[in-house]
DNA sequence: GATTGCTACGTTACCGGTAACTCATGCAGT
DNA sequence: ACTGCATGAGTTACCGGTAACGTAGCAATC
């Protein structure tokens, strides 16, 4: 009980009457000591309350740490948040020890993180960004570790990649939207730093609609992060500028919450007079007096299969290259 | 630009002419060199393309790490997401890693957590939790490194304390109701594992009803995360057993805000019928059509509050044990 | 009986920095 | 001229593990 963490594999030897390399040996459990020298040594441990040590660890063994690097763009973001929380625990489950960082979607951020992340000589690598600076790719490849690209699945990827097509997830929704025989979309968007996240999704969309032979009747991107109230006030310069539409594809569900709510404020109906259509799957959808057409994203599965795939690689375990993980598209009752 | 990651300080000094110890003086900005010497060093730094070896470093100031635990109860909360990346981002500027896990309110979680979090030898740690397992305070005893709580005001702290009372911010918002001269009160919470976050929130509040001489008339709390939807079905289950209440507290905004859809969709007005009270001064509050009453709580305030706090513990620098970050009631068009 | 192979350890060297100490030099003050 | 002290280095030991290799003892094989 009483934790000594002066205590090193030394003292334990000492204590049990053998070598600090078997202390070593039983306590990382690879074979060469006997189920009585196991005992001994584990009761030592115990009566010892002896701590491992990891930085040493990972110092004796040349480099070989059980540290991941995490980086994301955003840790406040519903969808982001879960499927950080889901990295973590897996990781931590699986026996490894995340460093988490976050770039704000822009690419020099990520490359001082990276620089950072560096120096602790991580045993893997998680990133959640497609576009990286050449010193960030150059550093990826001389730290020759394992690295997952996650959530927009890259379909060439620097190693290994799991997640989604946001153009697929756009492509789709413009055709289920084009079903209901509508003509006149808008598009309501935000980016932080200048990069629309959204942008492929709304690339997409707009793929289907020129399929159906129809273009975008307006367009609104936000300088401004996603969310409720860039939905709301993106709404209204859009309908300002193009009142008469029959549909508007938002960035995601809580703009489109927010849309919404500026349509209700204006008495426009939704779905009479226009249809609504969001993406994420979000929790305050669940609240709505219709539910919000929608595509699901499983952010906690991504998180999930991007820790596995890590440590899969990291194990050296042969692991597939490109895991697609499906969205589905909900069909609600704002269409 | 060709980053060498084998290269050492070894191999620096061999370049520059000078011995192994000058180069880890130049590099860590310690005096002991001249200015000849610091430009040879760093050109040498510069052209072999150093990556400075923090596991190393660690190691060989005998444990003198520039690594942070940071534990809260999730990562996927708004508020908690906010104050988590105002923590990274400012411990990252003052030259600190994080190391981040959650504990989702189960005292045993946040143990397993710190168990592993320790062996990484931290300089220092941020809590956000009020109650922890007897392991966990001996652990945090024997590490002897500064900790901070953060979020609920501890004013007996372990060892420093940054955040706000719930039970005053409770106890505010009564009190505010009190004023409007309704009698008849509900709240709506919710808890996740068991352990009701807004405890103390709940107590605040009906000790300012006790103190205008009356008592809450009803309370529902759910085990469940809180959010919009928990709001909505809380409200339901509240009413259904109570129909006639002058006014609800909710554990948060979005439990609020959940609640008044439940409302709306059965035809009862805000204020007009009933008053309405969340707590946070999240985002989705911003698309209400009518303000939301609730406390703003300074999330990234708290945060980089934290971070510094124990920067300046970890320096050794002399450091207020307990502050109080204050929030804010807002009176809103919901009461 | 000699050789081989396996088990269960012990020995030694080393990972890449940092702390603590030593030492030569130059210059100001007495 | 001598002392004292700051400056700018070099030297040595060490941090606490792990990898690689060595070896004693014993059973199985040749």
């Amino acid at each position: 009980m009483s934790r000594n963490a002066k205590a090193g594999l030394e003292d334990i030897a000492r204590a049990a009457g053998v070598s600090k390399m078997t202390v070593s040996r039983v306590l990382r459990g690879s074979s060469g000591f006997s189920e009585e020298t196991r005992a001994r040594v584990m009761s030592e441990v115990e009566r010892l309350g002896y701590l491992p040590n990891r930085i040493a660890a990972a110092f004796g063994s040349g480099g070989t740490s059980t540290l991941v690097g995490v980086c994301v763009p955003r840790f406040a973001s519903s969808l982001f948040g879960s499927t950080l929380e889901s990295i973590n625990t897996s990781l931590m489950r699986l026996g490894y020890q995340s460093m988490i960082g976050s770039h704000d979607q822009l690419p020099e951020e990520e490359e001082i993180w990276l620089k950072g992340l560096a120096s602790w000589r991580p045993a893997g690598i998680i990133l959640a960004a497609r576009r990286h600076t050449p010193e960030t790719l150059s550093l990826l490849r001389d730290l020759t570790v394992p690295i997952v690209e996650m959530w927009d699945l890259n379909t060439q990827p620097i190693d290994v990649s799991v997640g989604f097509s946001h153009f697929d997830d756009g492509y789709t929704m413009g055709r289920f939207l084009m079903l209901r025989g509508r003509r006149r979309y808008g598009y309501v968007g935000a980016m932080a730093n200048r990069v629309t996240t959204g942008r492929n999704r709304r690339d997409g969309f707009e793929a289907a609609l020129r399929e159906g032979g129809i273009s975008l009747a307006a367009s609104e991107t936000l300088e401004d992060h996603p969310g409720f109230y860039a939905g709301y006030y993106g709404t209204e310069l859009l309908i300002s500028r193009e009142p008469k539409l029959d549909g508007i594809y938002y960035h995601d569900d809580e703009m489109a919450i927010g849309g919404m709510a500026w349509l209700a404020s204006r008495g426009i109906r939704v779905p009479d007079d226009i249809g609504i259509a969001g993406w994420g799957g979000m929790e305050a959808a669940s609240i709505q007096p219709r539910r919000l057409t929608t595509t699901v994203v499983p952010t906690a599965l991504i998180g999930k299969t991007a820790a596995e795939l890590l440590v899969g690689r990291m194990r050296g375990d042969p692991v597939q290259d490109v895991t697609m993980i499906p969205t589905r598209l909900v069909p609600g009752e704002t269409v």
